[in-house]
DNA sequence: CCTATAAAGTTGTTAAGACAACCATTGTTT
DNA sequence: AAACAATGGTTGTCTTAACAACTTTATAGG
């Protein structure tokens, strides 16, 4: 009757589940020696799909603010996945370009990540999770 | 047909949703001059719950580590909404015990919980919250 | 023009999480 | 009883998030 389930959206809150996924991941990627942070793979993730963005737009996707995405660009670019490109066109942006480190990177995450998401999604039919994800998306727009 | 919809795991790996209802809830406060962090009010909602329980116990239900417990005790003790008190049959123990402030802050911000998750679940019928439950049950128990 | 405003990034501060190393106390095993 | 392991908490270090304040560059209105 009630639409309030607080035990679920308090679960959600407590970030209980991005928490797991990203320690499950997180260690995946130490035991293969991937140096990276799955913070800074959801960034690479964004530029594997679409190279040479503005910082603002890697804010837009990943619900980051600037400040964090600074900092995060800060850490790839030390690991030489990435470079700040100014955009002679507006002094104001940097363009973020893949190295050659960061686009070899995609290969050697992409087998962890599908299988850390194949564990995650075991058990779950195809249409459970279409609708767990029009709930997400609804959930999402109530937030703005 | 494939079981793999990474756009949506992506979105909850990012902590886009449980980032967001953060962010709504911890405006809210602040709003009201209710000063705490969402990450507070969680391990304070356990003890509305349940009072007087050792801090490991809400490190398992908040799944949070103990030295993030240590440290989120360490501010709920400082603005006076909780004591530690040693448990006398076992010199290890702390016992988390509620003040007077603590319990006062529950009528405080309930309202503003309530209203938070109403506005989150706007338009979400019960059965498509129940199913959207039982997946995220599920991927919690594929991770462990 | 030229002033106001907005946009893109950066820096500073504070809070929080993960992990490892550690201390104190209790339980267990001979 | 003594050595050992297990449990409950704390501290140290590094990474990240949120918010505010700031710099630089571009655009719009008068």
């Amino acid at each position: 009757m009630s639409a309030l389930h607080e035990d679920e959206v308090f679960d959600i809150l407590t970030g209980k589940i991005s928490g797991a996924i990203n320690r499950t991941l997180l260690r995946a990627f130490s035991k293969e020696n991937i140096d990276i942070s799955t913070e800074q793979w959801t960034v690479m993730a964004c530029l594997w799909n679409k190279d040479k963005v503005t910082q603002q737009s890697l804010c837009d996707i990943t619900a980051k603010d600037k400040p964090s995405m600074t900092r995060l660009i800060d850490k790839l670019e030390k690991r030489n996945f990435v470079v700040r490109v100014s955009d002679p066109t507006d002094r104001r942006i940097n363009l973020i370009h893949l190295t050659q480190a960061g686009i070899d990177l995609k290969k050697r995450s992409s087998a962890l990540v599908k299988q850390v998401a194949e564990r995650t999604l075991a058990e779950i039919s195809d249409q459970e999770l279409d609708l767990a994800r029009q709930v997400l998306k609804k959930i999402m727009k109530n937030l703005q």
